[in-house]
This record gives C-alpha cells, structure tokens and sequence, in this order.
RNA sequence: GCGCCCGUAGCUCAGCCCGGAUAGAGCGUUUGCCUCCGGAGCAAAAGGUCAGAGGUUCGAAUCCUCUCGGGCGUACCA
C-alpha cells in the first residue's frame, strides 16, 4: 500500500520536472525520521538547485505551487533547507488498506537459486545452515514478489570429502560395503561419518603415504567399479537423505538434487569443454608450472592485476578441476549446454511437491529443469574467486548477458566464538586463542552440528513452554516447541546482513528475547488471541469494510499513534520489495521485528475488547487483524511459523 | 605482494549502495509497570572522537585518497 502511494508520488514529481524543467532528475523519496515530518520527503529541490543555480527553498516554493493536486496527498509543505515534506489522506490510505492487497504481477521469466550444496560426506553444520537459511529466505522473498524461482541444491556426490570417508571406512576401519550399508541404515549415520571424516583427515596428517587411498577412491568413484565405488554411493545418498532431513526441520525444501556424478557421465564437462576450446576461452599451456594443463588467463576473469596466475581448469593428468565442472553447470542452469539430465522423483513433501534427482538412466521425464533467465548461487564469500571464473567462462563463450545474470549470492562465513569454543570442550592452539573467532572446519570436525543445535533450541523451548502450559498434552507442547525453536534459529541465522562475519555463540543463539523470532511470533499469537478471545465470548469480528466508513476511519486516524502504527504495519510490501532488490533477507527480519515492536506496543496502550465505544473498537479490532496479517505475511517470508500458543 | 570484506554505545549488530533534519536497535546495567486481551511483554534512564588523517561538498558514518588494526582469498582441493 505505501508502495503505491510512494510510486504516485514520485511519479507526480518525476513528470512534472520534466515537463517544468525540461529535467530528468533521478530522484528518491525518503522517509522522514520525524514523524512530524509527514509520511514522504521528497529532497529533489537541492538536486535541482545545483542543476539552476537557484536555492533550494525557492524552486521548492515552485513545485508546491505549481505541482497541482496528488491522488491520496492531503499536504505538501517546504521545510528545513528545501525539504518538501508529504502527508497522506489518512482516510483514503486506511480505506485501501481495507480493500484487499493486490497480488504482484507474476513473471514470466524463471528464476534459477541454488543452495545449500553439502558435501555429502558429514552431519551439517551452523555454516551450512546459514546458507540454507539465506538461500531459501531469498527464495520466499522472491516467490512473494511474483517470481518464478526454481530451487536447486547440487550434490558433489564424487568428490575429494565424499572419497575421504570412504577410504576411513576401507582402509582404515576395513569395512565391507554392506557393513557400511547396514550403518548407514542406522540414525545418525551423518554423525557417524562426521568423527570418521575427522579421523580420516587427521590420518592423512600424519601419514602422507595415505593419500594413495585417496586417490585410488577418487579413480574407484570416476570408473564406477568395485567397492570403493559402491560405497561411495551408499555413504553419499545416505547422507544427502540426513541433510534433506535435516533441512526439512527448517521447512526448507527443493526442486531439484543435480549430481555431480551425472555431470561426469553424461558428459556435460566434454560439451562444456568443446566450446570452451571452439571460443579459445582456455588454452593449452607449453611452459611453465602449468605446463600441460589447460587454463583460463587471469586477465578473463580479474580486473587489474598482472600479479595474478591463470587458472587451471584441466589437470595435466586430464582431469578437470571443479571450476570446470561448475563452468559446465552453469551453462545447463541458463540452458546453454546443449544437454540435459534425466530425473526421476525423489521424495514428496507433505504439500504434494515432488523433488526430483537427477539420473544418468534414460527415463521419460514429466519435468525438466535448468534454462534459467537469472541464475542466483548461494554460496560463502571464500568462493568468490571460483564464482568469477565461472562467470568469466560464460563471457569468453560470448554469454555475456548471462554472464551478468549469474550472481554470487555471497556471504560471510559463521565461526565460532572464543567462549563457544570453551562450551563445547575444544582445545585451541596457543596462536588461536587471542583470534576474535575460529573457522568451522569438518576437517578437524570443529563445529556445532545443525541438529544438536536444534535439538539443544527444542529442548529449552520445551522447558519454557512447559513452565507456562503444563495443562497442554505432551505431545501438543513438543510442537509448539519446535515451532519456537525454529523461529529462533532461522531469525538468528538472518539478523545478520550477508557480509557480517557471524561469530557463534550459544548464548545469543538460544535467547528467546528481544530481536530474536520468538519475539515476533509471540506478537502474532497475542494478535490471534485476541480474536480467539473475542469469539469465546460469543462476538464475531466485524464486517468492517462496512463498519469502517471513509469518515469513520478519518476519524480514528486523526489520532496520531494510530496513525504511525498504522502506517508502520503497511510498509511490507515496500520493505520486502526493497530487501529482495537489494538481496537482503537481513532487512526483512528486521522489518519483521519492527513490525511487532509496534504492535506490542499498541497492544499494551490499547485494550481492545475491553473498548466501549463501538467505532473506536471495530477500528481497534482491525487493526489487530491487520497486523497479525501483516505479521504472519512477513514470518512465512522468513520460513518461520506461528505456533497456537506460547 | 595483490584482491575482497570488516572496524559505529560495555557486548552483538542496523544505517553506507543512492550524502541531508537531534546517529538507531537488541543484549547487558539502573529504575518503574500485572484489579486490565497471558510479562517470551511495556515504559524510561545512562551509555557514541561512527578506527585515524586528509580531500570533495552549503552539508560526510555515508563519496574519494592514504594510514592503522582485524578477517578471508589468491591450489593441477572443493
């Protein structure tokens, strides 16, 4: 709603200097930090004072003058320096609001994010959550936006993780393959192979004549042959079901698992590397430390510096390196390839949606996926150099509007605090103990695991919800629980902006108060309550696009709090719109805590069913029912549910 | 060395892209608020050389340059 207010404004102003001035000035409205102020400040005046040579205060003097009227402005005056402050008709702008929103335009184009993207070797960790948590905190905001999204999460089911702990389980615990198919059918199997990762990796350490196994895995995986292969495909699936799992706490779910192993045998590398070579966009290298390999020169894919090295992409063993295969990726994520996977289905989630995996089996698929218009890869800031050697690949093949529409969704790494270290019992070097926080590392097996962090968020939700509702069964309690703990943790993983380095700690994990997502879905149950309540006592909610008449609603909005709460709940749309253009979910968590800062406020100043006079209690009554709207339309956007109580 | 990111209240962070009106929030500290829709709440106080120095500007936390701290990259690992 303010959305289309603040449009009209500024299309009001952007004619009228055109057509005034003869200027296209590129202005922005601002939202004065005084309420006093109005609802829209437009500082176009000191723009186009530089532009005339006049002050500021006489062409705003001008504009008021000469602008003529705006639908929905009620006052337009000069202040400060040249300020030209807007009021809204309060009446006409509550009166939209009780007319039902209008859904965006739905786009044509597709949408392609991706996500997540584990090794599936391990348990998940805090780091992994934060992406999911951003990745698919930007799909939901996309999706209320009107986009198509589709949501992928790549699985580098053939990789160096995956052949590590196949080789802990061969060589250094000598399983057979259907002793690891018999754990890895046991729960917890990602934990499992979480402390045998670690062991494997310390082993290495200290053993460098171990990395044969390494190698002989990896080539075991590529040939698909014999055990070591099998198992590599008993532990990866297994373990993708254990983060599917695991993610599906968080309400997370996907479109599409592409494999790396589909990659490799339905030769996208050799498509991929067929043009790569027809375009020169690599080269064989004669000379020098990379003699023998095929590389991409460090000029195609950094801005200035000669200092830089190229970039390998084929090994001189042949073997392509995984920015190669990313290359080729990319290109089937924005359908250029010229090849395509087979799926078949995976599992249905509770909605009816299907997830699909790919297969190397020609299969007669009902879907297809990739051919995107817009490509989105969610994936930590350490990466940012692979990320522009990707997009450098799609450029020297001549896709440079692709190449434009391929963003690196990046973010900063989660580390562990100094004091969470403590907590968890882990033994620092002397040199890393003075560092403001210590890098996550599955290799050493440092970390928190995302569902003990979970489990350890349900248990203290429980321990609260059991304090305040030991009437409720036992079972009701645990979801509610869960409810709350989820919302705790997808806030914390979001209040963060993207380029903040998050530094663990258990303590404001697992705080249930003050900006956290308890806070907001406790401001939405008081909203439900009172309509619960309402009804208990044998009222029913109002017809209120009846009741609530234009001079009704004039009326009530002359008072000023209503009028700031009011117009503070109506801002979503605007703060949504303005976070997805920016990519920051960060914004939208913070939007939603504003959002039930407010109403906790008017909840406390305003007893609405104890109200007496009648008009003043339907417009209470609906503005409770606004904001609960508003609310749970902002929580769903952050994945985060209301639970019936708290 | 080079590239990217960070430095704002005791702590954790918004605000910086797009310069504007007394620099905001949460936690912590101090003090109030349950005859009232459930206090995971509300109200208030204290707390800031916006790392430092130059520059641009009528105006800089915001733009530019440099310096100082800190982090991360810069693999024939992913």
């Amino acid at each position: 709603m303010f959305l289309s207010f603040e449009q009209r404004v500024l299309k009001a102003f952007q004619s009228h200097i055109a057509a005034r001035y003869g200027l296209e000035a590129g202005l922005a409205l601002e939202q004065p930090k005084q309420p006093e102020f109005g609802e829209l400040a437009v500082p176009v005046a000191f723009q186009l004072a530089k532009l005339l040579k006049q002050p500021p205060r006489k062409i705003a003097a001008e504009l008021v003058s000469e602008i003529g009227p705006i639908e929905g402005v009620a006052a337009m005056e000069i202040a400060g320096a040249g300020y030209l402050n807007i009021r809204f008709d309060r009446a006409a702008y509550g009166g939209g609001l009780l007319r039902e929103p209008a859904a965006p335009e739905p786009a044509d184009e597709k949408i392609i994010v991706e996500h997540t993207n584990i090794n599936p070797n391990k348990a998940a960790h805090i780091g992994h959550l934060r992406n999911t948590a951003l990745g698919d905190t930007f799909v939901r905001m996309l999706r209320s936006r009107g986009h198509r999204v589709e949501v992928q999460n790549y699985i580098d089911n053939t990789g160096v993780q995956v052949a590590d702990v196949v080789a802990g389980f061969h060589f250094l615990e000598k399983k057979q393959p259907e002793e690891v198919r018999a754990l890895a059918a046991q729960p917890r199997f990602d934990y499992l192979c979480w402390d045998l990762y670690a062991r494997t990796s310390a082993y290495y350490k200290d053993h460098p004549e171990a990395a044969a196994w390494r190698t002989e895995t990896l080539h075991a995986i590529e040939a698909g042959e014999g055990v070591l292969a099998e198992m590599a495909h008993v532990v990866a699936d297994a373990i993708v079901e254990a983060h599917l799992d695991t993610m599906l706490r968080l309400g997370v779910e996907y479109d599409v698992l592409p494999r790396e192993s589909e990659i490799l045998h339905l030769k996208f590398w050799e498509a991929a590397f067929e043009l790569l070579k027809q375009r020169q966009a690599i080269h064989l290298e004669s000379e020098g430390k990379n003699a023998g390999c095929w590389v991409m020169p460090a000029a195609a894919f950094s801005t200035s510096a000669e200092s830089e090295d190229s970039k390998v992409i084929v090994r001189s063993n042949g073997t392509v390196t995984y920015v190669g295969k990313d290359i080729a990726y990319q290109l089937w994520k924005f359908g250029l390839l010229g090849k395509d996977f087979y799926y078949r289905p995976l599992r249905r989630y509770a909605d009816g949606r299907r997830l699909w995996i790919t297969t190397d089996q020609p299969a007669e698929c009902p879907v297809r996926f990739g051919g995107g218009a817009r490509v989105y890869n969610v994936i930590d800031a350490r990466q940012s150099y692979l990320q522009d050697v990707v997009a450098a690949g799609l450029r020297a093949l001549g896709y440079t509007g692709q190449a434009g529409r391929s963003v690196h969704f990046s973010y900063e790494m989660v580390a562990l605090s100094p004091r969470c270290c403590v907590e968890l019992g882990i033994e620092l070097p002397e040199e890393d103990k003075k560092r403001p926080y210590v890098e996550v590392s599955g290799r050493k097996g440092l970390g928190v695991k995302a569902d003990d962090l979970i489990d350890k968020l349900i248990d203290k939700a429980l321990e609260e919800v059991e304090a305040r509702h030991a009437d409720r069964p036992a079972e009701e309690r645990r979801a509610v629980a869960s409810t709350i703990a989820i919302g705790a943790l997808r806030y914390f993983l979001l209040k963060f902006t993207r380029n903040s380095v998050i530094a663990f700690d258990f303590q404001e994990a697992l705080s249930f108060e003050g900006e956290t997502g308890p806070y907001v879905q406790y401001a939405a149950v008081r909203a439900r309550n009172i309509v619960r309540k309402l009804e208990e006592r044998g009222e029913t909610l109002p017809d209120f696009a009846t009741e609530l008449t234009p001079e009704a609603m004039g009326r009530q909005l002359q008072a000023e709090d209503f009028w700031q709460v009011l117009l503070a709940a109506s801002k979503a749309g605007t703060a949504v719109e303005r976070a997805t253009i920016g990519g920051e979910p960060a914004h939208v968590a913070k939007y939603a805590f504003q959002l039930a800062q407010s109403f906790n406020n008017f909840y406390h100043q305003y007893h609405v069913l104890h109200e007496e006079n009648r008009e003043k209690k339907v417009f209470l009554l609906w503005m409770t029912e606004f904001f609960r709207a508003q609310l749970e339309r902002t929580l769903e956007i952050l994945g985060i549910a209301v639970p019936p109580y708290m």
